[in-house]
DNA sequence: AGGGAGATTTTCT
DNA sequence: GAAAATCTCCCTA
């Protein structure tokens, strides 16, 4: 599964002025079978990056006022996606510090949140993941039992499918306890 | 430290 | 018209 590979890996991102990154440690898988999916019930205007070939961004806006952002991972016409939950932040913190205006360990530890740090919005649907903007970059082998396996978060379908994977070092503090629950 | 409620608007039924 | 792949504030301990 791509979601697993994606974890450690650097996400970049740059705009005229600035290089931010982070290191991912928090995503959830989600596929076109999947009633948690925005892709279920078919193509849409609202989803069809999700169904493009992977490689692309997908940003969805959500609940009135966040943006979230994935990595489309399947073929083209298939509607396969990657959400990115959390990364630990690198390069450009003080960025991120201005534009979150949170303590530092709230810069990127959620999915609107990390958009918001590092800009991701609108604009950045469907932007191709090898560009000059946003880039994912390989990051320091990560080795299956440093990862946790959750249920994902905020759906009411399909939560039977453990498809949140989780760092275990750096867990972001709200999910501390069911880390703990699984020592 | 943890839980609950409100915010706010797009999207599709 | 209802629900939404969420965040922040405010309350209680």
């Amino acid at each position: 599964m791509v979601a697993r590979d994606l974890l450690g890996c650097i996400l970049v991102r740059r705009d005229g002025t600035h290089v931010l990154s982070g290191r991912i440690v928090e995503v959830e898988a989600y596929t076109q079978n999947d009633p948690a999916s925005h892709a279920f019930r078919g193509r849409t205007p609202r989803n069809d990056v999700m169904f493009h070939a992977g490689g692309v961004l997908y940003v969805y806006f959500t609940y009135g006022m966040h943006f979230c952002a994935n990595v489309v991972t399947g073929p083209e016409g298939r509607g396969e996606a990657v959400l990115l939950r959390a990364v630990e932040p690198v390069e450009g913190i003080d960025v991120m510090r201005t534009r979150r205006n949170r303590p530092d360990i709230e810069l990127a530890n959620g999915p609107a949140k990390l958009c918001q740090a590092f800009d991701l919005g609108r604009a950045q649907n469907g932007l191709s993941l090898v560009g000059p903007e946003i880039q994912i970059l390989p990051g320091r082998r990560i080795l299956s039992k440093d990862i946790i396996r959750t249920p994902r978060i905020g759906i009411t379908a399909g939560q039977e499918r453990l498809w949140r994977f989780v760092l275990r070092e750096k867990t972001p503090r709200r999910h501390r306890r069911f880390a703990a629950e699984n020592e």
